[in-house]
DNA sequence: TTGAAAGCGCTACCAC
DNA sequence: GTGGTAGCGCTTTCAA
């Protein structure tokens, strides 16, 4: 069942049976029909690894995400969800690549061993060894998220300066004076996470610019921490009634610790930040928040990447979603707590 | 930088090349470590393609889930993160294929092809176009999740009949008389959903041993078709006291529905289910739950995949994890309110 | 212990 | 419009 098989059978070369799939040189009607007739009867498909060692490319992409331990989260599914669908939608395979952030074995799979055309990388550190191997490999890639200094990388990116920015606008409109960030978790931090930074800078700045106070809580990623953090919160500052949150897989437990404390969202805290529409929604109050738009992240990304590969030059996406107004945020109490 | 340059360099034949690489043949000390110092000179890496097509095996495996729209849970990221993390410590890399239910063009793509080695297939149907498929092109594959007649084909599945069993019989015991079961979407019960059927099977058949009266409601996988579901269920059976639930994605929903309602959990309406334990943290009060031990089902099913792979007939597992106690079960109000 | 060479299945160039 | 054939980069048999 390979390409001679047919030939033989349609009584052509092998080379006009290729032609006729790929359409790259004309063939008569009456042959192709002949080719095509054999090519059904037998259930012909063209062998991948030899077409792609033929014609120097897979055809297939490389998506590399960090292992489990900081877990999944949601947004990740979507964004994976994304990716592969435009990807098939191009007619190019995914293939899923487990990678920590230094880690050469599986660049090497990857790319080394020439497994794919082209690379996502998802979770993308301020300074990071994997982008910068690459860069120097000049082998086409794209990151979710930016490096410190991303100038001649293809990237998409959440603005989480500025939607965290937006975040405490609307806070501040809303009269609050005493603010807190809930970053995501410290082992992320101090691993120079690009979000993560860019959300708190963006904290620091917009509390600054509005004469405001605010102080920023690293959190781990999962319930537990979001209970620890809301409770370190009103320890150090009762006096805070708005929080800032970009750790969706905190949020339940955030809410959770609030009520605990005695507080009531919106009534005398409000609480708004960045998240996926499904937490945002599943928390109750549902969350004011900026939806990240993961899917439409994973589409871009796949354009961005296909056009490296064709040899143009690097181009970036920088996306600010909305913030979608629900149920968690309210005017500041008169008095303070 | 292919086999042929490292040869020459290290004045050796390509097969001594290959065969130091392999160990598939004794090669002295000496020319090993002449081999050895070229490769790692030129940074070689033998090419996937060609290896795979002189082998005549990819060393990659299929990840078959469906396209979003039923939107992507919790525990498929898992599910995903546990295959790819157990196949790259078998040195086995990871294909993700979108594919609906019957669609032909990516089954091509993977088997057809020949682009995988074998293959594990998600979110299965009673009756299965692609299982049929696959079992009769003799294909390697898992499923997770069963189909109505699994016998010699090879699965990994949670036992939800048991599971919601067990539910029911936790409210039971503290008293609850009449419950509601809270389904995944309509949509995907039409379409034979395996776990949506074993699920509501196992909710019925406890009910009525237990001399329990329950109702059945289908819900859609969000917030909202939480809380719409949550709202039928009073409407229809105000006395309803336990709810038992398998979609993880409405919790959120359900719980605001039922506290919209004028209800507080546990006081007078008891919730529990199966869920990833990440949702079941998320909600307040947390869900007592059969946590879903996704990334254990992903390890699972590349064991099983490699062991079809490697010719050896078709085994297959039912997990039956703990119902875990948190805060959302308590013993049934004395008056129906 | 090593080398030469025949594939693996396909593509694309060179002829006719 | 079609056929012959030399690769693509590796593995593995046969021979030495």
């Amino acid at each position: 069942m390979n390409i001679g098989e047919v030939a033989r059978r349609a009584k052509v070369s092998r080379s006009t049976v290729s032609y006729a799939l790929s359409g790259k040189r004309p063939v008569s009607e009456s042959t192709r029909r002949r080719i095509q007739r054999v090519i059904e009867e037998m259930g012909y498909r063209p062998n991948a690894s030899a077409r792609a060692l033929a014609r120097g490319e897979t055809r297939t992409l490389g998506l590399v995400f960090p292992p489990a331990g900081n877990h999944y989260t949601d947004m990740q599914l979507d964004f994976i969800g994304g990716v592969t669908e435009a990807a098939a939608g191009r007619d190019y395979d995914v293939l899923l690549s487990v990678a920590d952030a230094g880690e050469e074995r599986s660049f090497q799979r990857l790319i080394g061993e020439r497994r794919v055309d082209g690379a996502i990388l998802m979770e993308i550190r301020l300074h990071d060894a994997r982008v910068e191997r690459m860069r120097e490999s000049a082998f086409p890639f794209v990151t979710i998220g930016r490096i410190s200094d991303p100038d001649g990388t293809a990237w998409v990116d959440l603005d989480y300066r500025t939607l965290v920015r937006r975040c405490v606008q609307h806070l501040s409109d809303l009269g609050h004076r005493r603010l807190a960030f809930v970053n995501r978790s410290e082992a992320l931090l101090r691993s120079g996470y690009e979000s993560a930074h860019r959300g708190q800078d963006g904290f620091d700045l917009a509390v600054r610019e509005l004469g405001l106070s605010g102080a920023a809580y690293p959190c781990e990623d999962d319930a537990m921490g979001g209970e620890r953090c809301a409770a370190r919160i009103l320890a150090d500052h009762p006096e805070t009634t708005g929080i800032v949150t970009v750790n969706e897989a905190s949020l339940g437990g955030l809410y959770r610790g609030i009520t605990a404390a005695g507080r009531t969202i919106p009534r005398n805290m409000s609480v708004t930040g960045i998240a996926g529409a499904r937490w945002a929604d599943a928390v109750t109050p549902a969350l004011t928040a900026a939806d990240v738009p993961a899917r439409e992240m994973g589409r871009i990304a796949i354009d961005l990447l296909l056009e490296r590969i064709a040899g143009a030059p690097a181009r970036d996406r920088l996306l600010v979603p909305p913030v979608v107004l629900r149920a968690s945020t309210g005017t500041a109490p008169r008095l303070a707590p």
